[in-house]
RNA sequence: GCACUCGUAGUUCAAUGGAUAGAAUAUUCGGCUUCGAACCGAAGGGUUACAGGUUCGAGUCCUGUCGAGUGCACCA
């Protein structure tokens, strides 16, 4: 990972508040520790019933040359002797732990409170930290968008979404760099132009579903291809054909040129009708055909300049001595590759928006191209290599093998999608066909849809791979996007009918109210919610919002079944309860919004 | 051959070097005349692939072994 640049901030309250106690007592022990290292051993007992926050005590005790148990005796008794810490109702030793308990009314205005204040969600986490590019999301026209595209594009998303939140907005841009040049461009050119009736390909003009088909007519042309590779003459023929035709897209003439610029909108068009459905958008679209030539004049300038040598007549840089191996930037034949285009991108991104930090959201199979780009963007002088970052993920896979457009064999992301949709109607929303009119039963299954889906391609680590079986993702119960849209919806209607109109209501806590066990947990929980932003900000690691989401979830639905809000002992406690509820509505519903999944109203 | 990633319950997955390794699913049992059952509760299910090492402490870090996947010079 690359180094960090940037400070941490101390944001949560209820740590914060006891920084400076905990300092006092160990100044008094003996042990001069900061606030911040103070603030990171705070930690959360492995559950709520032996504390809200828990303090370690191992750090002192090589310089006390005691027992980490012993520290924590000592330690609370200091605590102890210096008076009481605000809202703090208990402290408790567990061995090498200090377990301490706040009272309800310090839990809830510490989350409660600063949820529907909003106060929450934008306090300020991070400073300093480094203009950030965050690449995603590289698909390539004249093939059809599928399955796994959408593990990419839902990471990226969601990364995005984390740390703007959690570094600044002004901080991150996104960008894109499809491929529209290449050989799979020409193959796809070479089927339509010479295995396509000139008719069909007229009404593709007029048909909206026209990007898709471009897709499947690129599957067409290499199996194709493929089928004539055996017989010698026909291969020659193909081959020469195919060079002919990525001559014409180079030269920017020729009918295949005028083809390649029709058909090239087409693949864009479905793009952004996914981009749109997913509700993603770039700051900035990088062509591979806008960098392809340039890269070749920069790779050729650096080679001048004695940066790059020359290896079996090619040019390129020798990294085997960092195990890298070659990286090669100029063929024999003086064209580029990949690796050529990557150090022209990376060399605009750095000096187009002045970024101090890059990340690229690539699979796993690019590990050791982006470890030799990173390394020669160093060796030809850019500092910012070092703060260049390749998020790997790995393959969408199915249950019999990998996934290829070249085969044919994908889930195309329109499958998926109304496949989703279709289940949720029949499974679920089709209870509400006499309530609800068709509008809304369609949005709503398109909401639920992207939350499960979504929700499925970022739950996981980064680093496993997902086999997808569509009736495993279909099963929507448990741990799912639709389980926490549906705890909102649920807060929604109690909501409504207890009279709010919506989420946002001031509650002034007094007095210990919310103390049912599920209450004090759900409260316990809320209070990481910030914290969790961050480390899945810093980490890269969305999946960790999911889990906390989840969890929030499932504590809410306890809560919900153990405490009565209509039958609440007291009108105080009643309205203590929906304004729990509420900053737990908020709660899911920004989390959600940051992994870019949003919340019906009622589902 | 070398490099990278992974190996945790029947299955799919969690777990900043920290407390008794947790969920979901499947199986079995229980809970709607009740604020939404897309829900809640209970039970069983584990030598964290294996062997060493580092330390107060290892699923996590290091070394080795085994197994799975992916890369490794003119494709992108």
């Amino acid at each position: 990972m690359s180094q960090k640049n940037y400070k941490t901030l101390m944001h949560e309250p209820l740590r914060l508040s006891l920084t400076q106690p905990l300092q006092k007592a160990l100044e008094k022990l003996g042990v001069m520790v900061t606030l911040e290292e103070i603030y990171a051993a705070l930690v959360e007992p492995p559950n709520a019933d032996m504390g809200h926050l828990a303090f370690g005590c191992f750090i002192f005790a090589k310089t006390l040359k005691k027992s980490p148990a012993l520290v924590a005796t000592e330690l609370k008794a200091a605590l102890l002797a210096a008076g009481s810490v605000d809202g703090v109702i208990s402290i408790e030793v567990a061995g090498p732990y200090l377990n301490i308990k706040f009272n309800s009314e310090t839990l809830a205005s510490n989350t409660v409170r600063k949820a529907l204040s909003s106060e929450m969600f934008k306090v300020q986490m991070v400073s300093d930290a480094p203009k950030t590019m965050i690449e995603y999301s590289q698909p390539n026209t004249h093939k059809e968008l599928h399955v796994g595209h959408m593990r990419n594009l839902c990471l990226g998303d969601a990364l995005i979404r984390l740390l703007r939140r959690s570094f600044g907005a002004d901080k991150i841009i996104s960008s894109t760099f499809p491929g529209d040049v290449g050989t799979h461009v020409a193959k796809c050119l070479w089927y339509i132009k010479n295995h396509t009736d000139p008719d069909v390909l007229k009404q593709k003009e007029a048909d909206p579903l026209r990007g898709e088909w471009l897709g499947r007519m690129y599957s067409a042309a290499n199996l194709k291809l493929e089928d004539e590779e055996k017989i010698p003459e026909l291969f020659e023929k193909n081959k020469a054909a195919l060079t002919e035709i990525l001559k014409q897209l180079e030269a920017g003439s020729g009918e295949y040129f005028e083809l390649w610029k029709e058909t090239r909108e087409w693949s864009i068009e479905l793009m952004n009708k996914v981009y749109q459905w997913a509700g993603v958008e770039f700051d900035r679209w990088y062509w591979e055909s806008e960098v392809d030539a340039e890269s070749v004049k920069t790779v050729k300038k650096y080679f001048a300049e004695g940066k790059l040598v020359e290896s079996r007549g090619a040019v390129g840089l020798d990294l085997s001595a960092d195990d890298l191996g070659f990286c090669l930037l100029l063929k024999s034949d003086g064209t580029g590759l990949y690796a050529t285009k990557d150090i022209e991108l990376a060399r605009r991104k750095f000096e187009d928006f002045k970024i101090e930090k890059s990340i690229y959201v690539v699979d796993l199979r690019q590990a050791l191209h982006f470890k030799q780009v990173f390394k020669t963007l160093a060796h030809l002088g850019f500092e910012q290599a070092q703060n260049c970052y390749h998020l790997q993920y790995n393959f969408v896979e199915l249950p019999d093998g990998a996934m290829s457009s070249r085969k044919g064999n994908i889930v195309p992301l329109t499958t998926l999608v109304d496949k989703m949709k279709l289940h949720v109607k029949t499974q679920y929303l089709s209870r509400y066909k006499d309530e609800w009119s068709a509008d809304e039963v369609e949005t709503v299954a398109d909401m639920v849809a992207k939350g499960a889906i979504k929700y499925g391609m970022i739950r996981q680590d980064t680093n496993k791979k997902i086999v997808f079986d569509m009736d495993e993702w279909l099963k929507l119960d448990g741990e799912s996007g639709p389980f926490v849209q549906y705890s909102c919806a649920r807060i929604n209607s109690l909501l409504k009918k207890f009279g709010q109109k919506s989420w946002d209501f001031s509650f002034d806590f007094k007095g210990e109210l919310l103390t049912h066990p599920s209450e004090v947990k759900l409260m316990q929980h809320l209070m990481n919610f910030n914290g969790t932003v961050l480390f899945s900000a810093e980490n890269y690691k969305p999946s960790s919002m999911c889990t906390y989401l989840y969890e929030t979830a499932k504590k809410f639905n306890v809560f919900y079944h153990d405490c009565s809000v209509g039958n609440a002992e007291s009108e105080e406690l009643k309205q203590a309860r929906l304004a729990l509820c509420a900053a737990t509505g908020l709660v899911l519903s920004h989390g959600l919004a940051l992994l870019g999944i949003p919340v019906p109203d009622r589902m």
